[in-house]
DNA sequence: CCCGTTGGTTTTCGCTTGATCAACAAGCGC
DNA sequence: GCGCTTGTTGATCAAGCGAAAACCAACGGG
């Protein structure tokens, strides 16, 4: 009946709290209680502040999890690749965005973060725009036989997408399992927009 | 020094409550303290159980307030008038709708309501898709020289605009100030992909 | 002018919250 | 197998929570 008390090297007890912590954020809410995420790690509430020294501390740590480094340098290159078709260069950053983003934790704690008026939003999206969105805005521009696309037209195909997760993860409807035909056909629209 | 006892109608009473309670948990998220609440409405906290028997009594009444009667039956018929080309029916629809929603109170509440799980968006989201998007893509699929669109094409289209509103109100970012611009833009822009 | 109705406040309860600390025991070096 | 380091626990605290109960006073009818 007594839970075996297991020693675990740091390094690894703290990644387990984090992967923990994550996933109950993500779920319950930044607010939630620091009782029952320690339920679901299997420790005690005390052992939390043990490795983060308050509650703060430890979201900062799962925010750096879940958000650093999660945008791929190498998106951009492809981006700008002007030997490949740009419909096909824009469906392809998509892809592998959404499929960077399309997890519950990212999509639940960015949602949360932003009722919750912390900066982690702001900060994510302006920089997303100055390294993604607008260089994908300049290949627009420079693709024969598009019109140059404002940067609130890139928003708006950008949202649209998004969109999908927000149905998914945040309000839970059911939507399309797989993302790449919604992505071809939206992207393929915009262009055609951009066309007429 | 001591603030005045005031006696008001108990209706005028429940009224300010619920206006201040709309615009408070929107801000602060759905589990704020009552007793914030409270001061801001500049009652005692006590006084709000005379009103409402529980929270949740008090949240369900500020959703009903923020979510009951805000869908106009009158958009469905503009929606459905054949005599109006389907361009401006669609960005007509779009203002009428947008012009409802794009306040903190519905953003906000909605998101706080879909991440804590309540069944309020799931049903809500339903009943427009039946009551107004599916007619929508039924007029766009009748509409002369125009491909059907499949429904996940419709709630791309609502979510590029919806996505317009989640960066004013969640995520507190500047855009465009008037919203006719970005939905004409984008309503064009997508009826151009249906005729490619 | 007084009195009863009832809107409003003060006080309090039981419980949960983030955080602390002394006590305990698992595992490694010897 | 011994003992020390240190990961882990249970107990505890002050503050804050939703809710209830007792008390107070504003206003209209007589």
């Amino acid at each position: 009946m007594t839970p075996p008390r297991r020693r675990l090297p740091p390094e690894e007890r703290r990644r387990a709290i984090l992967d923990a912590a994550a996933a109950f954020f993500a779920e319950e809410g930044l607010d939630a209680p620091t009782r029952d995420l320690a339920r679901r790690a299997g420790v005690t509430q005390a052992l939390l502040y043990r490795y983060f020294p308050s509650k703060a501390a430890l979201l900062e740590a799962v925010f750096e999890r879940v958000y650093l480094n999660r945008l791929d340098p190498a998106w951009l290159d492809a981006l700008r690749d002007r030997a490949v078709p740009i419909e096909a260069r824009v469906t392809a950053f998509y892809e592998a965005y959404t499929a960077a983003i399309f997890t519950p934790e990212w999509m639940r704690i960015f949602m949360w973060a932003g009722l919750a008026g912390e900066e982690l939003n702001r900060r994510y999206l302006e920089h997303l725009g100055a390294a993604f969105l607008r260089p994908l805005a300049e290949e627009l521009a420079a693709a024969p036989g598009l019109r140059a696309p404002e940067m609130e037209d890139v928003w708006n195909l950008h949202g649209s997408l998004v969109y999908l997760g927000i149905r998914r993860f945040i309000y839970r409807l059911p939507t399309p399992q797989d993302a790449r035909r919604p992505i071809a056909r939206a992207v393929a629209r915009f262009l055609a927009g951009l066309r007429a």
